[in-house]
DNA sequence: ATGACATCCATAGGATGA
């Protein structure tokens, strides 16, 4: 079974694209962020038409999430306990929920597609925001790996940090003052792993950037940033047989400016594509 | 460089992004 995340960034202006590599990938799962529209304005018929259901969570042209998959899913939510909410100017209980985190349960695998609010500047209260989202999601991570330790659980999406230091190749990123390389930021990320939840994908694909600026040729310059992670428990981390960050998505007409970072797992049945020996 | 590039919406300039 092949699970993909992808920051799709407006799933309305590349859904063309984005299932012709679900189709050549043979994606069984697809993970999107930042489908940038409501449910009644996805570019359904699609995906239907190449064989996957979908589950949709969008509120308006900002963020949205949503998951594309083969197999059914069940046990859809559109939040995770105590999210917080956003809306610049408000505060506390009058700022709504955004469209940033959508759950789903595919052949006994919890699936998160999740959108990290991006921060804006240290300081700023979406930066706050940002800080107390990622810390509600470790809480609920924790929560659910104690109710269930033999769990597959994983968390995936457009994380909006950059762990560590060869993360940050972005040469406008400053250390001190930017977002997603601070240390609270990277703090905060690091926690899930406290929490039992590993990053799948590095072991196996080392190097390599997911997000490139469309702006002053950060992609021919390889100029990029690590952002987009899959994070899994102990029994997903064992299902896992292989990983690849899928970068030619950032070339050609029109790509999302991040590109699919994509995990291979063994469910042991036989609809995987190992080779049957007899 | 108040930029650059791309997306969306009250289709023109603003908000957002990382």
């Amino acid at each position: 079974m092949r699970i993909a995340t992808w920051n799709v960034n407006s799933v309305r202006a590349r859904s063309g694209r984005i299932v012709d590599w679900m189709e050549r990938e043979d994606i069984d799962v697809l993970a999107m962020q930042e489908i940038k529209c409501k449910p009644e304005q996805f570019p359904s018929q699609v995906f239907e038409d190449a064989g996957y259901d979908l589950a949709i969570h969008g509120l308006s042209q900002w963020n949205g999430v949503a998951f594309a998959s083969r197999e059914p899913m069940t046990d859809v939510v559109t939040s995770f306990p105590n999210m917080p909410g956003f809306l610049k100017g408000a505060v506390g209980p009058d700022q709504p929920l955004e469209a940033r985190a959508l759950g789903v349960t595919v052949n006994d695998l919890r699936l998160w597609s999740l959108y990290v609010p991006n921060g804006r500047a240290l300081g700023d209260p979406h930066y706050d925001y940002k800080l107390a989202w990622l810390k509600a999601l470790e809480a609920h991570a924790v929560a659910e790996l104690e109710a269930h330790p033999t769990l597959a659980l994983a968390m995936m999406g457009d994380w909006n940090v950059a762990p560590r230091d060869e993360d940050a190749g972005d040469p406008t990123l400053v250390p001190g003052l930017s977002t997603h390389i601070s240390p609270p930021e990277r703090a905060a990320f690091e926690a899930f792993q406290a929490a039992g939840l590993t990053d799948v994908v590095r072991p196996i694909v080392p190097e390599g950037f997911t997000y490139w600026d469309y702006k002053q040729l950060r992609f021919p310059r390889n100029e990029g940033m690590r952002i987009d992670f899959i994070l899994g428990s102990p029994a997903f981390a064992d299902l896992v047989t292989d990983a690849s960050i899928h970068r030619n998505e950032r070339k050609g007409d029109a790509p999302s400016d991040h590109v699919p970072v994509l995990v291979d797992l063994d469910l042991g049945g036989d609809d995987d594509d190992r080779p049957m020996i007899f």
